[in-house]
DNA sequence: AAGCGCCCCGACCGATCGGTCGAAGGGATA
DNA sequence: TATCCCTTCGACCGATCGGTCGGGGCGCTT
């Protein structure tokens, strides 16, 4: 209903978009810029996309929808919450691997108050509809998990804030200045180890147990 | 040498200039809304900054400076490099909590690669060296702490980025959403769990031992 | 062939962008 | 009082911004 991804006008105004955007911003991308890219002129950009935050947010809720497709699957299955939360992290971290700009897309929205201009139009609302189920199936799984007793009673959003910042923070930012980091700082081995930690703050920190518990929060 | 903390107009618009880029960004942030809200002219706001690229690097080094005088005492005492990098980085947390600015400002900083447009002026020369400085400072910790045995041979570009971009991060996104988390997203407790997590991070995580470590990394 | 709808385009709009210029105010020195 | 420097300013520049408009090509239906 909402998308048919062959190779229109539309979707590659869109594809193009979500690269420049998620190099640069909001407000560090033209138009102009993202037509020309596309093959065809700004007039015809417009006759896709009413405005320019209404591309915005429809390229966002495009990429939300693809990982809303990897992370729903990963985080729904009958297991008990710690293994479907590890499951789903896992599944973030691999998306973030392979998509670049899902992470610095994500991490822009997540960080910046005001990256794009607020008015009620439309896309703007369907956009953080599809955000607020994306970061509610994480959230369920959190508060079901400290229902039941497996997680410590921890704040919820906040754990949520921890979890996706750090993964999205890790993926989104591709060097660390040329003189000090030459290689690109993910790779196989970096996925790992990303996954080994959150694995691992999932297991240590967020599971109840008696002690050498690294994180406490109150409610 | 470098500043001098008067009233004057030009500390007036590196103020300015500091909260507003740390909210909206480079491209986002015009210059007559800077120098207005500094209470003159754009006119004149070029009297004292030769383009807007050396407003921004000027304003970003002062930032830098005012970190790396906190970060180096706490990083240069003569305890052993898993003290020294735990002091450190509880500075650092100290800083990101009292200065909002700076934690958005650095998470631009160490993510955006194209934030501001390249040119070989002064300013940004100065201001990557006083960021390499400071990049610099808690590497050779790390790598202090490798060559002794205290820290297991990671890759220390790698653990810097971990361990700055985790703190950074967490202080530079205020709020996650209104409808998913009411509250401001840090405070005293916040900070105290975000200390704790990088304090096991240091001393589990990073600090060499046999096993229930929860990172590993090739070199 | 006539009509219609979709898609694309060049030209244009007002506003704002970063940046320049010449002049004026004001305080210190002579 | 005359000179000088620092600071501030309004006016202006070309370029680019997001966005509008009218028209033309093209395929499909009738």
């Amino acid at each position: 209903m909402t998308e048919a991804p062959g190779p229109t006008s539309r979707n590659k105004i869109l594809e193009v978009a979500e690269a420049r955007f998620a190099q640069r911003g909001y407000a560090g991308v033209g138009l102009r810029e993202v037509a020309e890219a596309a093959g065809l002129s700004k007039s015809s950009l417009f006759h896709h996309f009413p405005s320019k935050a209404a591309l915005y947010c429809s390229m966002l809720d495009g990429v939300l929808r693809r990982l809303e497709a990897r992370l729903g699957p990963a985080l729904g299955t009958e297991q008990a919450p710690p293994e479907r939360l590890e499951a789903g992290l896992d599944e973030l971290i691999s998306v973030l691997a392979e998509q670049p700009t899902t992470a610095r897309l994500l991490l822009r929205t997540l960080f910046e108050d005001d990256d794009l201009p607020e008015g009620g139009l439309p896309e703007a609302d369907a956009m953080n509809a599809t955000l607020a189920r994306v970061i509610g199936a994480i959230h369920t799984v959190i508060e079901a998990g400290v229902a039941d007793g497996s997680f410590r009673p921890v704040s919820v959003p906040h754990t949520v804030q921890t979890l996706v910042g750090t993964c999205v923070y890790h993926f989104a930012s591709g060097e660390f200045g040329d003189e000090l980091l030459g290689r690109p700082i993910f790779s196989a081995e970096a996925v790992r180890a990303r996954r080994e930690e959150v694995r691992a703050f999932v297991h240590f920190g967020l599971a109840r147990q008696t002690d050498s518990a690294p994180k406490e929060k109150a409610s």
